[in-house]
DNA sequence: GTCTATAAGCGGATAGAC
DNA sequence: GTCTATCCGCTTATAGAC
């Protein structure tokens, strides 16, 4: 699902050396926007700071992007990918306890690698998703959808306990992008977060366990 | 903790007409206040638009709070406690399942009653805590000492499985906090949120089971 | 592609009449 | 306490030189 139509823009042009610059700048300015939106959102976001975060003046950013909205769409759009990529359906065939502990050691390794993304999609959901409403109610609830077929399907077989599979959905998600979301709280709790490998084997072993023992027939 | 030193300001008078007019505006700020930060965080939102919320003119709200930050500091001091009362510490002579479980449920039902109040500490934590964060390292961090001592006591009696006690508060902070922050994004997937008094029922007895099950000894 | 200068508008805050 | 008018700084966005 596209959330902006690309036209080509600046940035898709000949191999010269210029739009080689441009390339650059480009991906600069895209990471510097999602650590940016990620913390104040869009309005809170100020394209200067975007700007200087990439290392470029703010006339010079918005030579790439014409308006505030088109880099917050550009952004959103190229973060849907490595946001939702953890969140592909389980494999049916699997073993239950191997396919949820993966899933679960997957999106937790998100919230490791891309905190930002998590925060990004976070703000937008807390704010009603004015932008990824669309998107929530078709791409997600189909991959939804699809999940807890998967799910209901042990449940059916006895290879899981009579769990509720959406809920149990939520409690993975909740859990481990809790990690990222909130890594200001856990870091003032704890005085470190994911990045530390201790914590984050000590988080994926207890959501694993705690959840897998929780829906495991007993 | 104070996060502003309460001045008495025009709102603390007399009990004349005026003033009676006055406390009943700042309550209706206040409460709009904390509708529209929760949603655009601090720097998003607009003091127009909480007048407007409020059923005043923006000049009138500058009158009972001079600065957008006097508000905001007002509207979190008010919330602070909606917000830590569910985490109250656990009572250590209780059975575990059942002092867990009420803590859950506690928990829950200010998911459902303040989703606001949640949803404005959400964005605080996300955005870094800049407001919130000597909170954090003081009250939220003994809350949590006590609360994990607690629970290791319990570990050490054998009454719980061994588990890290920190990494289970966060659970339950996290699948139960998901359906008031993420609650656009559940009502997407399931069409209601906790305001359903089945829906309610269904995420408390799935957390509750969940969660419980994983703990307890096997 | 990048810069300087500047337009245009918004949002927070104040002054002063009523 | 509430209103109208207004100031001022900040932020987005554009114009045009280099």
């Amino acid at each position: 699902m596209d959330l902006v139509d690309d036209a080509p823009g600046p940035a898709a042009r000949q191999d010269t050396a210029r739009s080689r610059a441009g390339q650059e700048n480009v991906a600069r300015i895209l990471d510097a926007a999602l650590d940016v939106f990620a913390t104040f959102g869009f309005r809170g976001s100020r394209i200067e700071q975007i700007a200087a975060a990439a290392g470029l003046s703010k006339t010079n950013l918005l030579y790439y992007f014409r308006t505030k909205e088109d880099l917050y769409l550009a952004v959103l759009q190229r973060t849907l990918d490595m946001w939702l990529e953890p969140l592909r359906a389980l494999d049916p065939a699997r073993d239950p306890a191997d396919a949820l502990g993966d899933y679960i050691a997957r999106k937790l390794a998100a919230s490791r690698d891309e905190p930002a993304a998590s925060r990004l999609f976070a703000l937008e959901v807390i704010q009603g998703a004015p932008i990824v409403a669309p998107l929530l109610e078709k791409t997600l609830a189909a991959i939804v959808a699809e999940t807890a077929g998967t799910i209901e399907g042990w449940v059916e077989q006895g290879k899981l306990g009579p769990v509720s599979p959406r809920h149990l959905i939520y409690s993975i998600w909740a859990t481990t992008q809790h990690y990222a979301d909130f890594a200001a709280q856990v870091r003032a709790i704890e005085g470190r977060d994911l990045s530390d490998p201790a914590f984050f084997a000590e988080a994926c072993e207890h959501v694993t366990r705690t959840i897998l023992q929780g829906v495991l027939p007993r």
